[in-house]
Parts: C-alpha cells; sequence; structure tokens
DNA sequence: CTGAAAGCGCTTACAG
DNA sequence: CTGAAAGCGCTTACAG
C-alpha cells in the first residue's frame, strides 16, 4: 500500500516539472472530436434529449460508452452559463454552528441532492448588512433560489427578491404584511400548548422569558402565552420578561430573581434553546429545584436535556416537515418561477413532556 | 407600510404578463454600451487593473460611478467560466448537522469571507461512494479546491485528488501513508492528557470506549491510551472496548456493564462526544453515579455537560484553531498549487476539568 | 490609453 | 438523423 502510494507520488513529481497544472477534465470537444461526431450530437445525448432529436440508438449508446471510458463530466459552470441555471441554491440562516440550523441545513442538502443541486449558504448573524452581503454574493454566484431566516428589519430585502421574481422561501420566520412563501412552526400554538400543559398540572403563576425582538416567532410565541393565560382567567399573573439577544444570560438570572422572588412565578416557559440553557445555569445559581420550586418548559431540545437531572419539557419543531416544506416550495418556484404561488405553511408543534413540568406529589388536573 | 408593499405586487403582476423572468441584471455589456467605451475597459477597471492598462483616472472613476449607479455586480458563472476560478471551496463532512462539523463550518465560512469565497458543503456519512459522488459533483460546480474530514477507506479518493493537483486539506483525521496536507487534534496527547490525569487523581483501573475503526484520530486516542497506562506501569488495567459507530447505545451499556462489573474499572475515557452522551444514559441506567462510582472523561464538550448534574470533564478541541489552519494551507494550496508544499498540523488539546472525574473525598495525587 | 476579437465549455435554435 | 454557428458574460492577449 505504501509503496503503492509512494509511487504516484514520483510519477506526479515528473509530471509537476512539465505542468504545473494537469487538471485533464475531459470536455465536450474532446469527446466529439474523439468520437468524429458534432458537440451537439453528444450534448443532446447526455442531456438525454436523444429521442427528441431522433439519434439513433446505436450512436447514443457509443456516445454514452465513450463519456463513460473518457470520465467525461459536465463542466457544470459552463453549463450555467449557458441555460442560466448554477444547479445551485444558496441558505441564509442565522448561524450555521448553531446545531437547529444546521439541522436544517442537512435536510435541505439530503433534499437538494435529489434533485442535484448543491446549497452554499451563509450565517447572517441576525445583521441586516450582512444579510444583504450574502443574498448578493449568492445572486452573483447564479444561486437558482434562495431559502432565507430573515433576520429582523430584512423585509425589504426580502420584497426586492420577490419582486425580481428571483425564487424565496422564508423558513423558521415569516412576514406577515409580505406575500412571500414561507414554512414555520405554528409558534402561537407551541406556547398556548405549553401554557395549557402547566395550567393542567395545576400551576397558575407562569412566566415566559423572550427575545427582545419584532420576528415573528418571538411574537407569535408570546402571544400564544398571553392569550392562552387570558382565556383561562390569569391575565393577572401574564409575565413577560423580554432579554437581549446577544448575552442573554445576566439579563436571563435578574428576570428569573424577579419573577420568582417578586412574583412568585411557580413555572417559567423559555421560548428558544438559548434561552432554556441561560435559565437552566441561573435557577442551578438561584438554588431553585426543577419542579419543585420552579417547572420549566423550554423550546428545541437537545437530547441532552433528557439527561438533566430533571428531564426537560419541550416544544419540539418538526424540522424535516418543516424544511421540506419549504424546500418543496423553493423547487416548485425555480421550476414555474417565483410568483406562481404564494404557499404559506405552519407546522405544528409537538410538547414533549417530561419531569421538569410535571407538578411533584401531583395535585392532578383542575 | 403595506399599503407599499401592495403596490410593488401590482406593479409585479403587471410586469409578469409581458415576461415571466424579468431578471433585469446589469451586465459589463450593457454598461460597456451605456457609456459608449469598450467592455475591456469596464472589466480592467472594476477589477482594480486600471493602472496597468494605464486607463486614466477620469475614466475609472466614471467607470465605477456608472457601475455603482446602475447596480451592476459581476456574474461570476461567467467569470468562473472564464478564469477557471468560481470562488467556490468545497466542504465534505461527515454530517453538517453534527454540531462539531457545524461549527467548523462556521468557522470556514467566516474565514473564506474575507476572501470572498463561498462554500459548498455535503454530508459523507462516513460512506466511501457518497464521498466519491460529492466530490464529483464539486469538481463539476468548479470548487477551487476542498476540504474534507476523510471517511474510512477513502486514501485513493484523497490521492487521486492530490495527484490530479487538486488542492485538498484534511481535516480532523488525516492519512499518515499520504503526503496530503492536514490539520487535526493531536489525538494521541488527548487522551494522554485524559489518562495522566486520572491516573494523578488516584484512579488506577481506567478503560476506555471507542469506535470500531481505522481512522486516524480513533487509532491515536487509543493510542495515547494504551501506552500512558502501560508507560505508568498499568499495562494490566488497559481495556478497550470498541463498539459500532452507529447506533452505539446498546453496546456501550454492555460494555459499561461489562467494564465495571467484571474488570472493576473505576474510571471511563469516551472518546467522541456521541460515544459520551451514549455513556452517560447507559450509566444512568446501571444505576451508577458520577463521579462516585465511575470517573468519566468526554471529547469536545457541549456547554450543555457544564449543567450535568456533575459536569464532564473533557477534551476540548480548539476548533478554530485547527480550522483556521486548514483554510489558510488551502488557500495557499489554491493560490500557488497543490503540490507546493506539504503542511501537516497537529494542535494541542486542552483537558477541561470538572466534577466527573475528581476523586470525591480525594486521596490526593500519586 | 483604448478596442476588436478570441475563447472558457456548454446548449439551442436553425439548416440541411 | 446530424452539424455549423451563435451566444451565455466574462477576461485576456494582441494590436493600435
Amino acid at each position: 500500500m505504501l509503496i503503492r502510494y509512494s509511487k504516484i507520488f514520483l510519477m506526479q513529481e515528473a509530471i509537476l516539472v512539465m505542468d504545473e497544472k494537469p487538471r485533464n477534465r475531459v470536455s465536450l470537444k474532446d469527446l466529439a472530436n474523439h468520437l468524429g461526431v458534432s458537440k451537439t450530437l453528444v450534448s443532446a445525448v447526455l442531456n438525454g434529449k436523444a429521442k427528441q432529436y431522433r439519434i439513433s440508438e446505436e450512436t447514443a449508446l457509443m456516445v454514452k460508452q465513450a463519456a463513460n471510458e473518457l470520465h467525461y463530466s459536465p463542466n457544470m459552470i459552463a453549463k450555467g452559463l449557458r441555460t442560466g441555471n448554477s444547479q445551485l441554491i444558496g441558505l441564509i440562516v442565522t448561524d450555521i454552528s448553531n446545531p437547529f440550523y444546521s439541522t436544517i441545513s442537512r435536510i435541505i442538502e439530503n433534499k437538494t441532492d435529489e434533485i442535484n443541486y448543491k446549497v452554499i449558504f451563509g450565517s447572517s448573524d441576525e445583521s441586516l448588512v450582512k444579510t444583504r452581503q450574502l443574498i448578493d454574493v449568492m445572486l452573483d454566484k447564479g444561486v437558482a433560489g434562495l431559502i432565507i431566516v430573515p433576520c429582523e428589519g430584512s423585509q425589504g430585502l426580502v420584497a426586492d427578491l420577490h419582486s425580481r421574481n428571483i425564487p424565496v422561501v422564508l423558513i423558521d420566520r415569516y412576514f406577515p404584511e409580505l406575500e412571500v412563501s414561507y414554512s414555520c412552526l405554528n409558534n402561537y400554538n407551541a406556547t398556548r400548548q405549553a401554557t395549557i400543559h402547566l395550567i393542567e398540572q395545576g400551576y397558575r403563576n407562569i412566566s415566559l422569558i423572550a427575545y427582545k425582538s419584532s420576528l415573528s416567532n418571538i411574537k407569535d410565541r408570546i402571544l400564544g402565552y398571553r392569550e392562552t393565560m387570558v382565556a383561562h382567567a390569569l391575565g393577572k399573573h401574564v409575565n413577560v420578561k423580554s432579554v437581549n439577544i446577544d448575552n442573554p444570560l445576566p439579563e436571563v438570572e435578574k428576570a428569573l430573581d424577579y419573577l420568582i422572588h417578586r412574583k412568585g412565578a411557580e413555572a417559567v416557559i423559555f421560548i428558544t434553546n438559548a434561552l432554556l440553557v441561560a435559565g437552566l445555569r441561573s435557577l442551578n445559581k438561584l438554588n431553585k429545584r426543577i419542579p419543585d420550586d420552579v417547572a420549566v418548559v423550554g423550546f428545541y431540545g437537545s437530547e441532552l436535556f433528557d439527561l438533566y437531572y430533571s428531564p426537560i419539557t419541550y416544544v419540539k419543531q418538526p424540522i424535516e416537515i418543516i424544511t421540506e416544506e419549504a424546500v418543496n416550495t423553493l423547487i416548485d418556484k425555480i421550476k414555474y418561477g417565483e410568483n406562481r404561488k404564494f404557499s404559506k405553511t405552519f407546522i405544528e408543534p409537538e410538547l414533549v413532556i417530561q419531569q421538569s413540568s410535571v407538578k411533584p406529589a401531583s395535585t392532578g388536573c383542575n
């Protein structure tokens, strides 16, 4: 084995002396010349248009065989330039290193693989400027369409894309004022379910910790909680604390301290994964036990939460379904044009109930 | 606001009647015509070659202004076809939804952004076939180079890339028999440090749980443990259990049961994050407390492990440094050719010591 | 200082 | 059934 590779290196060095970049790709022209036919013919056969061009089966077979033998593989850049389709789609998320978004990326990868598209991604970090830059670069690269987790204030960018008839689908968040397709969790129902569950467990004084944000997902989550509380005549216990999106820990700690000690909170809903992590840290620091001192419901649980001393109840997002819907919509748009139809999708959440929200020595349902 | 967007939609519909795809990008030609100059001139100016072509400053300024006003932005596909550089780099990881690899992706994104490259990614799922397909597709898309987490048995593919003089850098794993650049953790030292730490804590009967794999990172981790044990005259306590890479949970459980009950293991090192998670689940099930019944050291900790009832000691990978080194090497190769230099980099790990590996009622160091 | 022309590797009317 | 030619939007010798 070792010897074999050494050999390759020796050969390689020899080649290098002659030519710095021996990227010996065989082109359509090479193939055509080799066979003594025209590029048109080869192109037609290799694109499965032999029938349409009424090319004889023998000829077609000959071309295909040669293509295999010579390891011909089409230059997608040239193809893209000619057809205007690079077989690339752009994905703009908040941060690819966030497991939620990397999971979305993976699902998009799987779905687009089937139709031979590749994904180029970018992280916006919730920045409008970065989002704009990413969109521009991706368009320059010739993406056929975009899937975007839109940041706050990016309505204009998205509307612009739409008005230029560029296929775009929003995911995770949407803009109610825009007629741009999206696929999201039903965030209203998510906190609604969480709240009802806590009420059924016998909790009354239920608080919610959120982000300061005008994004649809955040607003809907707050609304779902608030309206459910009011509907159960618990309006007087509605307490929403909104913290800054970056470095939420100190604010969360202060909020929890306040909610528990001043407001008598018996249960807290954390509406994002990062808030939950900050919340658990804070509760440890405040020496509060879950669920004995305070019940907890989170969002989008990591499997590690199952290992917590008090496994955490959380709102599960059917990410796979949400994402697949977005991809399907995008593919549809790429095929038939952006403005053909406007698809809004809300996927229902699932509440995974674990120990953290179950009332100890349960007093039963109300 | 709402009204403004409605208006846009109405206009849009009007346009649509006339033309299905009004992608009104302005091209170099458009710009040249608009200005009454040649494409050559415009191209030179916009590529910062005004000086080189001795173009007057006024002319250059005029061109730049017009480019801004008309929102000209170069078609990278055309540019890529002509120059043979698509400003794209390919990233092949095991699974982009794995936080370790998505973190790598993010760092690569940041680094390549600086030089205006975009990343297309693909997940190999440790499959040779998928790896081959991904490489082919990415090459077809014209990537300027590749960063690869190579799966088992992919030496041939990597060597082939190298011999075709395609810039490639391996990350996380390497093939000692290939002269292909890589950037990895010093895995030997990682388990070495972990083992020494446990020995210093007074543990003697230390086991290790690994994957069945011939990959360098796995082999080095096992070796680091084994040799350190032997060096401390603990060879008789060397116990390595290797489980299957997919669905490790049942095997890990069986292994732990055996190691603890038959072999009297006092401490266990889990050499990947997934193994650690499986290990914690299993220990819970076996009713073993950490570190009282058994001490634990893991790899690449999630911040959630800090929240565990017994915060987990783990080997921290300086992912940022490892990745940046890989990117720098790749960029270098893209600029100067793959075979210019062969860079092997091992980054030193850092052991983050927490409660899970600290001997209770400590008997001190040996 | 500036422009006409060729060509990157494809596809697609068009002509035969 | 098959091929010559144009053209996608760029860059780069080359000529002036």
